[in-house]
DNA sequence: CCTTTTTTGTAAAGGTTATGTAAAGGCTGA
DNA sequence: TCAGCCTTTACATAACCTTTACAAAAAAGG
């Protein structure tokens, strides 16, 4: 095994080895673990096996064509595909099999185009799973009230001026008030990623947090920290 | 009773089976509640008798085509239908818009494009009585005086002329004064197009709309820019 | 107690992404 | 054809997020 586990993984289906050098070259150093099959059945079984974030797909493939594969692909599986379609191609395709796909690339992508459509397509399908409850209620606790119809916080009369990666933060502790959440949780529910154990990012974004909210880690009136398992929200500040 | 009674339901009509088991396969695990119909007479029949938020509808049908189906169900419902045409055929889309689709797919969808219509034709037949009685009252925030009806807007005591574009912007906005809307709903909202990665037509219309309110980004008395959320109406211009 | 190890707080740097907007391109209806 | 409008493109800039580094605190172990 030599890719660690925690990367997203791409898996392209191609019978062009060129095509798949050029994705994988672009994607690997985008931190994207990429592997590659030439053939729709290969292809077919690594989609099923190995689980992947998201899945390439072309439409021609010689033996099994991209609609047969993806067909059986979501006879089991959900994971996002984009099909590479042709350029301008559209009266070939055949009328009522060409749906299941979750986007289309044409042929002649830019690189921009392939990153910004994976991270679309996975960005939806972490989006699903968790089946966004979507409360807009505002949240008040102590003196803080949180909006999150206006993104905006307000703690003692105050407008916070927080950045978005904070105020989802902020929501997540909230929603979960007097539970500790975990770093790998709190970094899940805000971007999506994986925490890693020399990642500090979540306690770089408690740390201006507290300073926003005028709130000292000694002596919390909002987060506390609970030492080797994560940060809560407490809603009732008791005095210590 | 297997399903829960608060998932979307759908209805897809359509007689290739493999175009209705992509479908299902697809939505079901997005929390939708699929059935399917093969036939035109069946599908009439489902329709009218449970109770779907959206039907969805192949154009071409053996024995009773689309447009017929449409037409009778259009005779005692108003549930959103969206018609699968093949693709660029314009004059299916005169016909269908004439006895009362809600919307088209093309038949080579991505599941991108069918989520985001889905769910807006659900939005709008969710709306409330009111909602959907499309309010021409005139509203008013701060300096700002909108009438639907007329569709003219005056600030500070001045026509404001704006584009098509640029009004209904502005309605959408102030009809969710002091909430956040993002790019991919305005856009829905004001042209039925889905949102792409790329797509800055948002920020554009918004840029211009704000020369036309006098209204500075950085700080705004009307329109506001929430970083990675979208923007939002403030109905209480307040001081920095 | 004292030392070592683990964990946390936070400033600063660096790279990345989102936004504002001018300009170009393209579509549509007169 | 032209005029008006919408979208796309392109680029500058600002805001942001993560990483890194180091100090301090807490726990562990003696």
């Amino acid at each position: 095994m030599t890719e660690s586990y925690d990367k997203t993984r791409v898996l392209i289906i191609d019978d062009d080895p060129k095509l798949c050098r050029l994705v994988k070259d672009y994607l690997d150093p985008m931190g994207y673990d990429v592997e590659s099959a030439g053939t729709g059945p290969a292809g077919l079984e690594k989609a099923l096996a190995g689980d992947f974030q998201a899945v390439i797909l072309d439409v021609m493939l010689p033996g099994m064509d991209g609609f047969e594969v993806l067909r059986r692909i979501r006879q089991s599986s959900t994971v996002p595909v984009l099909m590479l379609t042709a350029l301008g191609d559209e009266s070939d395709r055949i009328v009522g099999l060409e749906i299941g796909a979750d986007d289309y690339l044409p042929k002649t992508f830019s690189t921009r185009e392939l990153l910004a459509r994976l991270r679309a397509v996975t960005r939806r399908s972490n989006m699903t799973q968790s089946q966004k409850a979507e409360n807009d209620d505002e949240i008040a606790i102590g003196e803080l009230r949180i909006n999150p119809a206006s993104r905006q916080a307000i703690e003692g009369g105050q407008i916070l001026s927080l950045t978005p990666v904070e105020f989802d933060l902020l929501v997540t502790l909230a929603r979960s008030a007097d539970r500790v959440m975990s770093r790998d949780r709190l970094l899940d529910e805000i971007s999506g990623r994986d925490y890693e154990v020399f990642d500090r990012s979540i306690d770089v974004h408690i740390s201006s947090l507290r300073r926003k909210l005028n709130d000292d880690p000694k002596n919390p009136r909002y987060i506390k920290t609970v030492r080797s398992a994560g940060y809560m929200l407490i809603s009732r500040p008791e005095e210590a």
